[in-house]
DNA sequence: GCAATATAGTATGGCATCAAACTAAATGGG
DNA sequence: CCCATTTAGTTTGATGCCATACTATATTGC
């Protein structure tokens, strides 16, 4: 006891100080998610409450890439969990009028009461956290979480490389994540 | 501009806080393993690293159900990671000689050697979050983490797990009291 | 010792996810 | 106008993950 509180040697390093934070939130996504799942109504899952959630509060009429940007997965992840809200009628999928390569995804009513309901399942979960997980917590951890995932989204290109030499000669646009917004 | 910083206003309820938390969460974790299973070598994703990774730093010769546990998968998930470890021959699989039913999970030199190569070629991304993400920010933000994960982890809906007090009452209906005695 | 139960591990089926390869439509430089 | 390139979306194949149902072995209570 009564020793220095912090001052002594560093005990991990930065890397290894990363590393334990970027595990913590993946078992933190593992647990939530799957709590979540088990809440949620029927067939809807997590990916597809966040979808159509997503629709109702900033508005529908996206396309497919639009949407796949935002919510950050592929394009071809876009794809399999709109076709299965296409199928569940929770949304509808029109061709774009002014691009023939694109669609628009629009809400149905059914699918804005599935949210609802969602919503509903979901809630008490949230509040049950409090105040284990008090709202200064949250608050607090919001902001650094943000800068996080935002210098993760502008370096996540660190692929193998394609390099500048590579690309000129190729010259093959990859698919998935474009380079996001700025 | 001129607002200050937080002003009472709530402007989002505590539930609402802690979806945006639970969501930055999950792309955090989205983002970072696709980096990092772009950088790691061969054919080892995320999930077989972090297994390998374990029991180069904790020990190995435990069983499955024991890493299912602390890596928080099911045994399902665990079940096919090691398939897939066994198969690649990063580590071997031996009876417990103690109990017929268990397994134990040994690591083999080439698990070691992909564990260290992987650790090699994972770093210079951690490295590279340096000055952006300052150590102080990851050191603030673990353990607030780990508290999240903690309340997480203890208050699992119980669908899966029969959980100690569920099975406290219906267990104890008078076992050798067979329904079908007749 | 035996029957009931608990635990270890596996098998199956489904969803989410990515990467890579592909089709179709728009765009832009000659 | 034409062809090369870019962009939108799909498809395929692989992995991770869960839930559920199953087998085999241990443990426990009479």
């Amino acid at each position: 006891m009564s020793e220095p509180k912090d001052t002594q040697k560093p005990e991990f390093t930065y890397e290894q100080l990363l590393f334990q934070l970027l595990n913590e939130i993946g078992i933190i996504h593992q647990l939530a998610s799957t709590a979540v799942d088990r809440l949620l109504p029927q067939d809807l899952t997590v990916a597809q409450f966040t979808l159509l959630n997503h629709c109702v509060r900033m508005g529908d009429a996206k396309t497919p890439a639009q949407l796949a940007e935002i919510l950050q997965v592929t394009r071809g992840t876009m794809t399999s969990t709109l076709a299965r809200l296409e199928k569940k009628r929770f949304i509808r999928l029109a061709p774009d009028p002014k691009d023939g390569r694109a669609k628009r995804v629009f809400l149905t009513h059914e699918g804005r009461a599935a949210r609802e309901d969602a919503v509903k399942a979901a809630l008490p979960l949230l509040s049950q956290a409090n105040p284990n997980i008090p709202r200064d917590m949250v608050t607090g951890l919001l902001p650094d979480l943000r800068v996080l995932r935002s210098w993760l989204d502008q370096n996540r290109l660190a692929r193998a490389k394609p390099s500048v030499l590579e690309r000129a000669v190729t010259a093959k646009a990859r698919p998935g994540h474009p380079p996001s917004k700025g």
